[in-house]
DNA sequence: GCGACAG
DNA sequence: ATCTTGTCGC
């Protein structure tokens, strides 16, 4: 009963396209939206925050927050999108509908590649929405390399077997690393990149810590940089 | 064997 | 994730 959704992972994990290093890294326009996500839980809803920026400047663009029912599945280490994933579908639907929103990359709070059966809700988002997605964590899943410089920027791989799926980023001087790894239709130096470029001056990336503060705040009944969507 | 385990 | 204030340090 566990077995099941491990191999329906790793059936979909075959799906997911992970782009080579030698391929032409994702380019991204003024016109195009890259969209980071967050969620937050109260006792009878959710809230799910999308965080716009624009692609070429990484300047903010607007944050929309949206108000749907709890998940029925529990939360479970591992199987992550079973929980969350829904959530993020139906309010980039909710957007793609209400302002015609699509996004041409979207960034989660979770894992890629970066996990065991190299199925995180990265990949899981991008195989359902068939987007570049790329997975910016707080927490590894998968071993990492412990040989992390100090200052800002440093890398160390993070290994599944040998295979390096993902990266421990110092995201700031004298922090705990974040972990990021692609989630589909990307590669894993286009993610460094992106994730290096937008990042801003915190440990966590800028644009998942504005939607962060938006759902919190949307969750507390608080005003704040974002429109509540209902 | 026991505990830990993305959010 | 969520329940929660002040405080030390860069």
């Amino acid at each position: 009963m566990r077995e099941d959704r491990d191999l329906e992972q790793e059936v979909l994990a075959k799906k997911v396209i992970i782009h080579s290093d030698n391929d032409a890294p994702l380019k991204l326009g003024a016109n195009d939206a890259v969209c980071s996500m967050d969620v937050a839980y109260t006792e009878d809803c959710a809230f799910v925050s999308c965080d716009i920026i624009n692609g070429k400047t990484g300047e903010w663009v607007n944050t929309f927050v949206t108000i749907h029912e709890l998940p029925t599945t529990p939360y479970e280490s591992g199987y992550f999108a079973y929980y969350e994933g829904p959530l993020l579908v139906a309010c980039l639907e909710y957007l793609n509908k209400q302002i015609k929103l699509k996004p041409s990359l979207v960034i989660v709070d979770g894992h890629g590649l970066a996990h065991p059966r190299k199925f995180g809700i990265a990949c899981w988002l991008g195989l359902q929405i068939d987007t570049p997605t790329i997975g910016c964590a707080k927490k590894p899943l998968v071993p990492y390399l412990d040989n992390l410089g100090g200052a800002k920027g440093s890398l160390s791989p993070m290994l599944l077997d040998d295979e390096v799926v993902g990266v421990a980023l110092r995201s700031n001087k004298n922090v705990k690393p974040i972990f990021i790894s692609p989630g589909h239709l990307i590669s894993l130096d286009s993610t460094i990149y992106l994730i290096k470029k937008f990042h801003g001056e915190y440990r966590i990336f800028e644009p998942i810590r504005r939607a962060d503060q938006a759902v919190r705040k949307a969750s507390r009944g608080e005003e704040g940089d974002f429109e509540l969507i209902s």
